[in-house]
DNA sequence: ATATTATATGCGCATATACACATGTTTAAA
DNA sequence: TTTAAACATGTGTATATGCGCATATAATAT
């Protein structure tokens, strides 16, 4: 683990968002999902996967056109300790990403995503801050 | 304490090095030691302890013409979990920095620094790299 | 094959950030 | 009150980075 790349990565808003969801919901996630809950557009929440999947904090695998991300948390000791420590003094932040993914987890059937961006009907549009 | 200006302040490498000699060493360094160890610019130094310290994870404190920095590791649970962290997982990172360091803490009189910058006669050269 | 949906990416632009050079500030000693 | 040493900072420049727009890719369904 590359602590200067993950810090890196770990130096913006939306990363640290996205971290806080997985880290708190302790769920896999998909990116329209992720999109619904930050009320950030799409190609932002898939840009800044990537760079979370480059330091390799985060990992992703395909369902169908689904794409569910989650937190690799016990790949090396140092990532375990690591996230345990955000996961733990941001308890309680960002709580309004958290109320919106719990909302949209639970439209999931069979604990799969089944509706594209509910809230977003755009997501191209500008809908941060 | 806010995560994300540490992870910003965490994110650049001369910085992660100043964290990592005051995490290991668990001294208090000024500024022309830690010049010294890093072999980076005085000015470097300088403006890279500013940012630690407005993020605070540094204090400083002046002796005479001497200013020492130091890591402000039990001020909250946040930078004492953190901090933890950073410490067991860098052991045995950047030891040319620890070495230099080690060399430089060796010739203070009283535990205080009493020569100025002895390897950079003068550090305002470009020494990184 | 074509259309639709979920996700990724090329590109231009604006801002942020780190570096280098020079100079300023503070303290102590001569 | 100069001088010197340790440290800080103003400024210009180059690079990095995030955003927005548009479009591309991949998988599924019709």
């Amino acid at each position: 683990m590359d602590f200067l790349r993950v810090f890196k990565a770990l130096g913006d808003e939306t990363r640290l968002r996205l971290v806080n969801l997985f880290a708190q919901s302790r769920e896999r996630i998909c990116v329209c999902e992720l999109t619904d809950a930050l009320l950030v557009p799409q190609y932002q929440v898939s840009r800044h996967l990537t760079v979370l999947k480059n330091v390799g904090l985060v990992g992703s695998e395909r369902e169908g056109t689904w794409i569910y991300y989650r937190l690799l948390e016990d790949t090396t000791e140092c990532s375990k300790d690591l996230i345990k420590v955000i996961r733990k003094h941001f308890k309680g932040k960002y709580k309004d990403d958290i109320e919106r993914l719990n909302q949209r987890l639970a439209k999931r059937e069979g604990g799969k995503c089944v509706i594209g961006f509910a809230l977003s009907e755009n997501s191209n549009e500008g809908k941060q801050k």
